[in-house]
DNA sequence: CCTATTCTCTCCAGCGACTGGAGATTCAAG
DNA sequence: CTTGAATCTCCAGTCGCTGGAGAGAATAGG
């Protein structure tokens, strides 16, 4: 049986977020001691785990709430799993290509005016202006 | 002189969000017709545009404060505004290696049991385990 | 067994960055 | 002048946590 503190450290998730979870249905509620404290099994550190690495893929609890609700699901319901999955690997694509669009105006907006301190530089025209560059400044 | 719904228009954020850039001091209180209402002027559409990009560049209401001190400056504050930028590119480049990991990982999870619907299937287990892909199943 | 330290408990408030509703006013067009 | 759209303020809620207060529980050492 594990602690709070222990299933914190072996799922690297907080205890204040395990709670957390807890009150939003993620997390069954565990067996507590005498005193109230809780103590987790197997399974719950399997399905903390679980919740934190769809977390670091960016699902939102809904989703990983839909999840952890088929499991051990079959048929059509496996194909509901499937869809979220899907649907977030399609989202998240789009989040990468944006972010290059906006790393590339970064890079233009840094580099904008490096070693020309002498004027009201282009960081601040540039962050300002959404077409691009004024070109030589 | 143009009214919030305008600003709105042309700045592509939303009314309620300009006047809480207002209250949050990063857009100054503009004139207000005898009525109450607000009046914008076209110094205060390029301030919104500002912000409006560097949000959508990722930079916090913070960071954008900073910059928006900044705005006329010369010299070594200059180099604060740069070191912003930078310091986003930075966090940029790293949120994006970030997504591309997961992405392969989704990319992983959605195809896992492609047509293989009789039994429970990895979509779920793939979630549940941070290592990789039990290989074929 | 007692004590000291470390966990854990509940409750509640706050973060960032909005978003949206209620209910009252004001503006602009016909 | 009337109507309908826009705006006003205030406040509550969203998401996913995070951290503090103050109290009680577990555990290791003496």
């Amino acid at each position: 049986m594990l602690s709070i503190g222990e299933m914190s450290r072996l799922s690297g998730v907080k205890v204040p977020t395990i709670r957390f979870y807890e009150e939003k249905g993620l997390l069954p509620r565990p067996s507590r001691t005498s005193g109230n404290q809780r103590r987790y099994d197997r399974a719950a550190l399997d399905r903390l785990t679980f919740i934190r690495h769809a977390r670091d893929l960016g699902l939102p609890l809904n989703d990983i709430a839909a999840l952890l609700s088929l499991e051990g699901a079959t048929g059509a319901d496996l194909d509901r799993a499937h869809d979220i999955a899907e649907r977030q690997r399609e989202r998240l694509r789009e989040r990468i290509l944006r972010l290059q669009r906006l790393e590339r105006e970064l890079d233009r907006i840094a580099t904008a005016c490096d070693g020309r301190h002498d004027h009201v530089c282009a960081v601040l025209d540039a962050f300002g202006d959404h077409s691009e560059c004024a070109g030589d400044h």
